[in-house]
RNA sequence: GACCCUAUCGUCUAGAGGCCUAGGACACCACCCUUUCACGGUGGCGGCAUGGGUUCGAAUCCCAUUAGGGUCGCCA
């Protein structure tokens, strides 16, 4: 039997990064053996149930690429769906809980209390056998020594998460549980329900948690918790999947860097490790850059363009040609989209600050001079062309003495406004001499000059 | 309070009794490359939580302690 798998959320209005690699280890359990990989809206919590909330998991998903085979189309509960066991909203799945709830009750496995529906659990101990854990052997608390029965139907007649969830996972026929290790205490309870169903239970894998740099537990306000902050920061889809595929789980033979298609090939649920990782965003932020420089040209304009865009930069004001040199300047310097803008901006409005500290350093008395033979060096050129600009600055330097340090630094200051950024001889000429000469006696004309 | 899981450089990890003087990656530091920044190269810093066992031999097995995380809800 082929395996199935699930993700199954509660539309919160977030997908929190640790839910996000819960739905990759099931996405790559699923394509390592031919299985299949279910979406399930957990959404019983109908007050803070909505449309829109859905449908930020199933963007995250579809941008993360952990495509589901079956499951919700859209973020309607009522909309359609593929799949031959839905609806996978369990808001749409009511009758399939009673008619479980009243067969317990039938059998003397659940019972009425103030109103609600408790289901009687068994007071031995229960063995979660557990395919990354082991064996675990779950003993009653002592709060559950003293009543170990638990509810699940609340009295305003809402069916509580440990039904529905098992429920559910019996009749969509799936075959392994791989969730978060928050989980694991409360297997006792599910597997308890399967064998009241009479059917065995799934297999289960329960996978670590993902903690804050700190060691401390991740929620919904850490810093990098939701995807969100990847998906409209500057990220790449790639380097999360790749990161998150790091987290709990490594493919040997010192690895880092590699594609979903080969975690595919090796992902296995025995070699997930069994202790929480911390979130490293400097790692993450390093194989983001390393997709960026790797990245094919159409790809990295388009999400530049974008990235641009975003910070309030129309590059369809300027022809696709020098959209694409100023562009070509950029690539591999930059870690996150994000950065794009403060890095290359400059190529796309002159209304730009220069750098305080690059003032005080380059726009000196001194300098004045010598960015005057420059610009005159430069105005001889016939061919605004980095080589032909390099050898002007070059051979303007030996004839002022200086280092060509001397002329570099207060030139890019003039034309960029920062004191770093893509190779200043590229930069002149994809800016292109009349803009290049606007600039520096824009610069020339200030005051720190005169001294 | 009880129950459960876990424990290798700051972080992610390799390591399944001798191959370990513990390997790699990120971060950090130094140097090299260089028009800045970034990349790249070279080197460095840095770890088996503690205490007992078992064994000829332990990062690897057992126990305890400590620490971290999780669970015990008419939330999911």
């Amino acid at each position: 039997m082929k395996p199935r798998v699930r993700f199954a959320p509660s539309p919160t209005g977030f997908l929190h990064i640790g839910g996000a690699r819960t739905a990759l280890f099931n996405w790559l359990y699923a394509r390592h053996t031919g299985g299949s990989f279910l979406l399930r809206i957990e959404d019983t919590d109908t007050a803070r149930n909505t449309h829109e909330a859905v449908e930020v998991i199933l963007h995250g998903l579809r941008w993360l690429g952990l495509h589901w085979d079956e499951g919700p189309l859209t973020g309607d509960a009522t909309g359609p769906y593929k799949g031959d066991r839905g609806p996978y909203f369990q808001s749409q799945r009511r009758e399939n809980y009673q008619r479980r709830v009243e067969a317990l009750l039938v059998h003397g496995l659940a019972y009425a209390h103030e109103g609600a529906v408790k289901f009687k659990m068994p007071r031995e101990p229960i063995t979660i056998p557990d395919l990354i854990v082991g064996d675990v052997v779950r003993q009653l608390t002592d709060r559950e020594e003293a009543d170990p029965d638990f509810v699940i139907v609340r009295s305003d007649g809402q069916p509580v998460f440990h039904l529905t969830n098992v429920v559910d996972d019996l009749e969509m026929g799936i075959t392994h549980v791989i969730r978060g290790e928050d989980h694991l205490a409360n297997t006792a309870k599910h597997i308890a329900l399967f064998r009241a169903f009479g059917v065995p239970p799934p297999q289960y894998a329960h996978i670590p948690l993902i903690l804050n740099a700190d060691g401390s537990k991740m929620s919904k306000r850490d810093q990098g918790a939701l995807m969100t902050a990847y998906l409209g920061g500057g990220y790449v889809s790639e380097a999360v999947v790749n990161y998150l595929c790091l987290l709990g789980w490594s493919p040997k033979g010192n690895r880092e860097k590699m594609s979903l298609a080969e975690v595919v090939e090796i992902f296995d649920l025995p070699q997930v490790l069994r202790h929480n990782a911390r979130f490293d965003a400097d790692k993450l932020l390093w194989l983001n850059g390393e997709y960026v420089r790797e990245m094919s040209e159409d790809r990295f304009y388009e999400l530049s363009v974008h990235a641009l865009a975003k910070a309030g930069c129309d590059t369809n004001a300027f022809p696709l040609e020098y959209v694409k040199a100023a562009l070509d300047t950029c690539k591999g310097k930059f870690r996150l989209f994000s950065e794009l803008p403060a890095y290359g901006g400059f190529y796309f409005t002159d209304q730009f600050d220069y750098q305080p500290e690059g003032v005080k350093k380059d726009f000196t008395p001194e300098n004045k001079p010598r960015l005057l033979k420059l610009r005159d060096a430069f105005a001889r050129l016939s061919s605004f062309d980095p080589g032909a600009l390099e050898a002007a600055l070059k051979s303007t330097a030996v004839e002022l003495g200086v280092k060509v340090g001397v002329l570099v630094h207060p030139t890019r200051l003039a034309c960029t406004g920062n004191t770093a950024g893509p190779s200043l001889y590229h930069l002149l000429a994809v800016l292109g001499k009349e803009k290049v000469f606007q600039r520096l006696d824009r610069a020339l004309a200030r005051s720190e000059f005169a001294g």
